[in-house]
DNA sequence: TGTACATCAGTGAACGCGCGTTCACTGATGTAC
DNA sequence: TGTACATCAGTGAACGCGCGTTCACTGATGTAC
């Protein structure tokens, strides 16, 4: 299948990457807030206005910031997932899926707290952001239904059977949509506090707070 | 005893509270980014370079804001902790703590982000504002301790025995620590998520997630 | 192959805004004799 | 009680900075005949 691009098309894909790497080095270095269109025109050599031509403004910026990130991290799920065979045993996925969730926190916590901590201030998301949000959700959904069910049902469960919208299709009970929010509100626990810098001079390794968490959820 | 306090004491005073309460009312609304001295001075009727009169500048008041935040934090933990008699039983006094939280943070979400969400962009929390932020921790540890211990030690306890600096002299056994910073982290899990309205739209009740988190850790 | 035209990247000037912070100064309040 | 002085709250002007965004325009690149 030949390439059907034009030279103007692949350029404008090229400067629109390049305006994208400059703006996660931003968000990297010193977090959402500190981005600003008129310094990545500045480091990029062009004027401040240039930059229109590629984005509408700082919100689309933004918000093709937090799209990549969310795609990233549904994508990273997905083929950590696909790694795991059956015969691992119940939890070695949501192991696995626990594993990569942090090393992609950690590799850019900025990245990390731009998608799940504070809302950038003076941005609202768009609706098809949260859409890719919830993606996220299948492989952790999974992973959860693997693992076998130890205890009464809580009443949590009840309600949840009635209130299941946000995991869209996905055919997992009750008490496997239960452990997911339990997992994902516990792993974001240590890691929103580790991005954050929390944990910082209180001398514990966070690691093994972590690895003690994930060993809890999946009974290992 | 006498006021020994002068009249322009008592003034100063009150017009750094009333600034206090502005930023405040900023933060409530906006966020901590979003606060401005010069946004103060005009709502006081005064011109922006006063507030230099009561504070050496915008980091000072974050300073203070943050340190009014976690003393009364710290002190709603202790009377909270106080309310609770030991006939109610392992477990009364952890879940009091969890309900006193949870309704300080959901009062005023911002303030809660102030604290313990993404750090403020540019600026640097002084050494005594951690001290009073492990203050919190007592009352909790005190909790944790009360709790009867469930299975075998985990791998992590034998860590934190080595690491429990932040503890301070805290009697408490590893076990306890362990379950003080799960605790923390797994409240911090739900509330940060639900504070950032990372839930909205998602259907189920926050508050009845956070209830099953906190009877799996209070067992009751 | 050459010419006329359309497309589009990028510029420079400008708008309006807000920020934190400094500085020399005024005028009111309090203090000491 | 009155006067001389010190303290201190607050002002207005200024500095330097950065931001997002608009607009009319230039000049290069591509397209159609």
């Amino acid at each position: 299948m030949a390439d059907t691009t034009t030279p103007r098309e692949r350029y404008r894909a090229q400067v629109r990457a390049e305006i994208k790497d400059h703006a996660w080095e931003q968000v990297r270095t010193a977090g959402a807030s500190a981005l600003s269109l008129n310094a990545i025109a500045k480091l990029m050599g062009l004027s401040g206005p240039a930059l229109y031509r590629y984005f509408a403004g700082r919100d689309e910026l933004i918000t093709e910031l937090v799209g990549d990130a969310y795609r990233g991290l549904a994508d990273l799920f997905r083929s950590t997932a696909a790694t795991v065979t059956a015969d691992e045993g119940p939890g070695a996925r949501l192991s696995a899926l626990a594993h990569a969730l942090r090393g992609w926190a950690l590799a850019d916590p900025h990245r990390y707290l731009l998608v799940y901590g504070t809302p950038v201030p003076g941005y609202q998301a768009p609706d098809d952001i949260t859409a890719v949000a919830r993606e996220i959700m299948a492989p952790l959904l999974d992973a959860c239904a693997e693992l076998p069910q130890d205890g009464p049902p809580a009443p949590f469960d009840t309600h949840l059977a009635a209130h299941r919208d946000w995991a869209g299709a996905h055919p997992a009970p009750p008490a496997a949509l239960h452990r997911a929010l339990s997992v994902w509100t516990r792993l974001h626990g240590v890691l929103s506090l580790e991005a954050a810098g929390h944990f910082t001079g209180m001398g514990f390794d966070p690691a093994l707070l972590y690895e003690a968490e994930l060993s809890a959820l999946t009974g290992r």
